[in-house]
DNA sequence: TCTATATTTCGAGATATGTCGAACTATAGT
DNA sequence: ACTATAGTTCGACATATCTCGAAATATAGA
């Protein structure tokens, strides 16, 4: 299978320009259940948060923030759902897995000695 | 070990920056060695070519290729080495395994159930 | 219903990016 | 030295992105 097709190429693009701004790459580092600096890395470490509990991390208004969030959703890497007052944030799964693939597929297909 | 610090941040950012152009994405998908539309997909495809093949599948003008190729030198995604008159480009092996790495680590270490 | 908290939408300004054509540099062959 | 081929640099313009503060929306509780 190939990643090249006017699809994938137009989908993952879409992908790194949501990663491409180091605020959303924190903000999705941070959701990846990574250790903030300062506390110990930990399988108790955050896979999920609501948007005030990023906003802490982050030092940029509420309103930039929820801009860079809506990237990342809407790009599918992360998922978003009201919990009462507050907006719960996780990874998408499925789009990092999707990632993986991605760098993956080549050098499976071509990286052998050219065999006969 | 953790993605979460400012230098992998900036770092990481930066390539994704890179691999945000659709087309600097099919031009670094190609030099992955995959198949381009309409060729068939094995061992023999491209691994590195010259500028001008480049060219010759983007359907942009040569200065503005020459400038997505910097950017994609830049960032660490891909070599450029000339040969006589031309320069073969080809992928950055160190780059692609710290990509691979990037998406890996955090479910590595944090994935399991919360055992105490 | 009034208030407090959490988050989003809107509008605007500053900066960054993508693209081109024209001019330039580098290499190889005659 | 001249010419042809391969690629880069420069300057300009159009468009996209990042950021903010102010105003709006959504939920929960008194």
């Amino acid at each position: 299978m190939s990643n090249y097709s006017i699809q994938n190429i137009d989908r993952f693009s879409a992908v790194f320009s949501a990663l491409s701004n180091p605020h959303r790459l924190q903000i999705y580092t941070l959701l990846s259940g990574c250790c903030p600096p300062g506390s110990a890395c930990n399988v108790n470490s955050i896979h999920s948060c609501c948007v005030g509990d990023l906003g802490n991390e982050l030092d940029i208004a509420a309103s930039t923030l929820s801009h860079h969030l809506k990237e990342l959703s809407h790009a599918g890497l992360i998922n978003m759902q009201r919990e009462g007052k507050q907006i719960i944030c996780s990874i998408n799964n499925d789009m990092l897995d999707a990632i993986r693939q991605y760098f993956q597929v080549n050098s499976e297909v071509h990286n052998e000695p050219e065999a006969g």
